[in-house]
Order: structure tokens, then C-alpha cells, then sequence
DNA sequence: CATGAGCGTGAAACTGGTTTCCAAGTGATC
DNA sequence: GATCACTTGGAAACCAGTTTCACGCTCATG
């Protein structure tokens, strides 16, 4: 019944800048000034013209729009390896406050632990038009590399390094985490040390978490026993069997784990139920990574806390920087873990 | 030194349709017409040319222009209360998962908790013409309500109602689920009931868990005693006094605790544990909110398991549906929950 | 009083697609 | 052999912006 209205908002209930141009009696270029350039000389008059019509109409330009002309859309891509990890998450959360405090929006892409669609997520999110990618990925997929690459488009990796990439690192400083984590446990008197860890399999983390257990341990002395062992998926018996052996192994003297993640952290609690013994003195413990619940489990958890948020939260503003066009040479930081003591690895008895 | 290569590539290093209509000696409509309606009648010796030129320059369309035309993006906008609860994340996660399949991508805005900002968020993700919302958040914005009524966008709730938007719900059943957890208490032998709760506050899960307990306990008969205490964000003292004076009221009686949230029971097994109680022994024990860690904490925890994977990927489905074009009256779609019991809620010796 | 400089603004081109409209070519029918 | 319907594909408009280019106006200068 209503007459068409061929100069009215579009469908969408969202007024462009036709309709704004179009109130204040101007042309659709100097909206785009006043809005963009306002430092450019605009008449007093026509400036005040243009501002009560913006705010008549309620109007905010489409990034969609301004990303195509532009090709910036104020969009940040996150590639995860696994929403599921507490780990993604602590980064996704500090990664996305860093952006948004920016008036950047993070689209996320979840790899679901499947390596092989490294490079859709990458190609997925480039297609949006992306300015940067944080990517905590599994890096089995070297055509990534050569994805990220392509677009020629900032990155930032975290926690998990790729040497064929030119980007900025961000990460816990393995080799002194792992460090304090031993250096604690010797200090309270456990001499029979286990590293426990998820498949290794290339993962940079857990190399150099690796590599640095069996370094540190090896500068302890003969009276410290140290062995690592790599922990299948689902194969709870192999667990419990190694803690067993570690005992064994062990003899009179104390025994510890030290725990990789904390998802090999519930493994261990979980077979040490098991198995009947109590943490803290059957058997001494440190698990990586601090949660709301290590200090509840059994008499209280024994952490290597992973400043997760800062990760996160660093590793966005590292991307916003060189969004910002400054160009330095790929930089690597590294941030300091925290010992956090509880009773899991109080001094033994032995 | 090179020739300005005025038909190359973007110096994105994605090809444009143009690059494809070039390569193929075609029009730009005709690029689209194969890639958007084969059904239409193109001639063979020309799909081959558009198609074998499509895969030499390994073209994509870019979604932002596309979506710029056609108004619809296959983006999926999120807009979560707090990103650090594990149930947003759980959601998160069933949803992203379901939205990719489907081919659509998820952009996420986290409120951090701050309520004003719901409807900034709202604003920002429909600036990017995400085709719908999935939220999951504080409901203390009537405005945000307004601002999607506005963009006429599909939307789906999550665990919180609004009675002001007309928009599919999906959620646990709360009054159900609080059914069975007060049902195994007392079929435990439990006999003085609290209900844990954080702050209220017209949030409608809150208000809906609390009124179940009421419920469901005045029909238990006289001999059970049922009470209801918010619990302040900070406030342990006033945790462990409600503790001690649930013990102190049940006298002889059997006391136990239901708690509303996963943050409750981590309260809650901390504040027993300053008390120096046992869980299924000094106190029962029943929490909302199954995870990893429940098994561990304590003898383990007794809880109810609401399928929050289930519950995002029925959202995201929801949701994608509507997107489909169908179009049926708001939906509310309530999942079951599920006890989990453990040594916390054992049968009570009193 | 004619010329040049500089400011403010609009028209138009451009981003990368989709879609409408129209023209050319083909084969069939009268 | 001319007309017609139908297929096929190109030109151009359009989405909502940004940016370049050029024009008109004012004012200062020769």
C-alpha cells in the first residue's frame, strides 16, 4: 500500500552511505570524507550537515564494503589446533580481548585436531580478507606454510613453531619451565624422575619439553634416575603400567612425574587412583599448565603455569603491530613460566 | 623495471574473476554463471575453458564480495557471556563444528561479562552481515533485543531466555535436571538440602534451577529440610559460614549441597576442603556441569552433565535451518540431562 | 583586469563479485 | 526464404563503500 520507497534505508534495516549523502544534500564522497579524513579542509557548514545526518540515520559504514576497496577489514583469523584444549582456549580468550580493545573482530577456524585441513583454515579464513592470522596449529601441513605465504599476510604461531615460517613466535619458554619443574622436584628429595608425554610426533612444544628434560636431568648427577615416555592416545593400561615400572625402577628411592599437558595431567591423577597410591607420597608429581582445578585434585596439584592469557594476548598485539605496517625482523618471545608448589610434590620421604 | 602488469593478479596474490574471464577469453558474468548456476545452459567447449581456467589460477571467489551483492556471508555470528566458562567454550565448540560443515564460518564477540556490551556486539557482528546469531549471554540489555529485532536476522538462544525476542531457544531442562539431582540425593538418604547458586538476577537458567529446587523439594514431604543461598562473586567466607550452618541445621540429618555451576562446585570442594570435611562423608555432594575434572576432585564429584556439545550443534543446526529459508514459530528445544554419580552424593551413613 | 593558486566539492572509476537486460546466432516452421 | 523462438554470452548496472580527477569558486598577484 505504502509507495515504493526507492530512496529509503536498504532492506536490512541498515542506512548506507547513499541515504546519508542523500539527507544532508551532499554526494556519497564527502560522507566518505568527513568520515575518513576529517582532517581534510571540509566547510564548517557542510561538516555539521554531514555529522547530523550520520547521526539521524543511526549510520555505520559496512567493513564489508570498505574491506573490498580497502583490503582491510579489521578481521584477525585464529586457527586453532582444538577448541577442546583449555590451552586454545586461555589464547583464543586473550587473544580476542587484545583484538576487540583494537576494534578488530577475531574470526576463528577449529582444525578439531585434524592437521590436514591446516591449509583450508588458512585459505578459509584468507578468503575473508583477513589481515593477520594467530595460528596454534599442529603443523603437520608444510603446504600451509606456503599458503600463508601466498597471501603474503602477517602471522604470528604460537606455542608451536614452524622453521619454513617467516613470522613471529610466541610461546612459554620450554627449556626453563621444564627446568624449574625438575629443579623443584630434586630439590624435594625425588631422585627417580618420569617425563610423561602426548606423542611427540615433530610437535615443537613437546620436543623441546623433551629434549630439555633429558638435558636438565642429565646435569643432576648419578643419583637421579630420568626417563621419558611417550603416551599413546587412549591406552590407559600403558600408563598405568609405566608408573608401576617407574616405582619399580625406583626402588627405595622417591619417584615423580612430571606431566607434559594438562590433559596428560588427568591421565596420571586418573592412574594414580587407580592404582591406590596418594600423590605427594606414593609418588611426587608436576603436571604443566595451571587450571581452576589442580589445587582440588588429590591433595592439591603441583603446577607449571603457562601465562596463557599474556600468550594470547601478546600474540594479537604482535599482529596488531605489524598490521599497523611496522616491519621488524620475525621476533621470538618467550614468557616465563611460574612454578606454583602444592602438596602433589611436597618433599619426599625417601 | 618490469612492465606494469595491468592484467596480473591482485598484488594479493588471490585471482579475480577478471583474471579467470581473461585467461578464458570470456565475460565475468560468464565466469559466474559456471561457478553459480551450471544448471544453466553453457556451451560445452566454453564450461571447459572457464573450468580449466578456474583451476589454473586455483581461483576462489571472494566471499566478502559475494556477500556484498547477495547480502548473505556464511558467517555465523556469536556472541558469548564470558569465553573463560567452560560452557560458552563447550558451546562454542559444538557450534563452530556444525557451522563449518555446513560451510560457514563463526565469528565470535565475548562479552567478558559486561552485559552493556551485548548490544555492541550484536551491532559489530551484523556490520559484518553475519546471516544469524547464535547467543549465549547475559540478557541484562533489553536494547540488544531491539538492535536484532532491527536487522530482521535469524537467531538462536542459548541457555538464557528472552522473553522479549522472538527466537528458537535451545537449553538443557533445567527443571528436569534439577528433578534428578534433588531425586538421587534423597534417594541417598540425604536429608537437609542447599542449593548453591551464583547471583540470580533475572538470569533465566539461574532462576529456572532455583525455582526447580524449591519445587521439587516441597514435594519431598517433611522430612527434608531445603533452603536457597546466592552466593556473592568473591565472598568465601560467607560460602564456608552457609556450610556450616547447613550442618548445624541438619543436626543429625544427612547434609548436602547442590551446586548451580561448574564455578560453583569448584567453590564449593575448595570451601569443604578448608573445612577440613570429606565429600560423601561430613557433606554430600551434587554440582551442575560434568568435566574432565570431576572424576578427580575429592572421592569424585556427583554430577549432572548437560550435553553442551549437543546443545551448540543443535543451535548452530537451528539456526542453519532458518538460514535454509524455512520458517516455522520460535522453536525451544530442551536437552536432557544426565546424572553422573560418583562417591560425593554415596549413599549417606546417617 | 586577466591570470594563477588553492580550497572545497561532485562525478566517476574502482574494489570483486552477481544479476538483469539485450543482442547475436542457430535451427525450426510457414 | 523470411519469421520466429530459443539458446548463448556479453555489456552494464548494482552492492556500499574509497579514492582519483577535474571543475568551479574565491582570493591574491602582476
Amino acid at each position: 500500500m505504502t509507495a515504493p520507497s526507492d530512496n529509503a534505508k536498504a532492506r536490512d534495516g541498515r542506512a548506507t552511505i547513499n541515504d546519508v549523502a542523500r539527507l544532508a544534500g551532499v554526494s556519497k564522497a564527502t560522507v566518505s570524507r568527513f568520515l575518513n579524513h576529517r582532517d581534510t579542509r571540509l566547510s564548517p557548514e557542510i561538516a555539521v550537515r554531514v555529522e547530523k545526518a550520520v547521526a539521524a540515520l543511526a549510520y555505520l559504514p559496512s567493513p564489508m564494503a570498505q574491506s573490498l576497496k580497502r583490503g582491510r577489514s579489521r578481521l584477525i583469523g585464529l586457527v586453532v589446533a582444538d577448541i577442546s584444549n583449555p590451552y586454545s582456549v586461555a589464547v583464543l580468550r586473550g587473544a580476542e580481548i587484545a583484538a576487540q580493545q583494537a576494534g578488530y573482530l577475531v574470526m576463528l577456524f577449529n582444525l578439531g585436531n585434524d592437521g590436514r585441513r591446516e591449509r583450508e583454515g588458512i585459505e578459509s579464513l584468507a578468503s575473508y580478507q583477513v589481515e593477520g592470522f594467530i595460528l596454534n596449529t599442529l603443523g603437520a601441513d608444510a603446504s600451509a606454510a606456503l599458503a600463508l605465504a601466498r597471501h603474503g599476510k602477517p602471522a604470528v604461531l604460537v606455542d608451536r613453531r614452524h622453521d619454513s615460517m617467516q613470522a613471529d613466535f610466541v610461546s612459554t619458554d620450554n627449556a626453563d619451565a621444564v627446568r624449574k619443574a625438575v629443579q623443584h622436584l630434586h630439590d624435594m628429595g625425588w631422585r627417580e624422575l618420569l617425563y610423561l608425554s602426548e606423542p611427540v610426533a615433530g610437535v615443537s612444544t613437546r620436543v623441546e619439553r623433551a629434549v630439555a628434560f633429558r638435558q636438565v636431568t642429565g646435569g643432576l648427577g648419578d643419583g637421579v634416575g630420568a626417563q621419558v615416555v611417550e603416551l599413546a592416545a587412549g591406552d590407559d593400561g600403558a600408563l598405568d603400567q609405566a608408573l608401576r615400572a617407574l616405582r619399580q625402577r625406583a626402588g627405595r628411592r622417591p619417584a615423580a612425574v612430571l606431566a607434559s599437558s594438562a590433559l596428560v595431567t588427568l591421565r596420571v591423577a586418573a592412574s594414580v587412583a587407580r592404582l591406590g597410591w596418594l600423590l605427594g607420597r606414593e609418588i611426587g608429581f608436576v603436571g604443566f599448565d595451571e587450571t581452576d582445578w589442580t589445587p582440588l585434585v588429590g591433595p592439591g596439584l603441583t603446577t607449571i603455569e603457562q601465562p596463557t592469557n599474556d600468550i594470547g594476548r601478546i600474540a594479537a598485539t604482535c599482529l596488531l603491530e605489524r598490521l599497523q605496517g611496522r616491519d621488524f625482523p620475525p621476533r621470538q618471545i618467550l614468557l616465563q613460566g611460574r612454578l606454583v608448589p602444592r602438596a602433589s610434590s611436597q618433599r619426599a620421604i625417601g
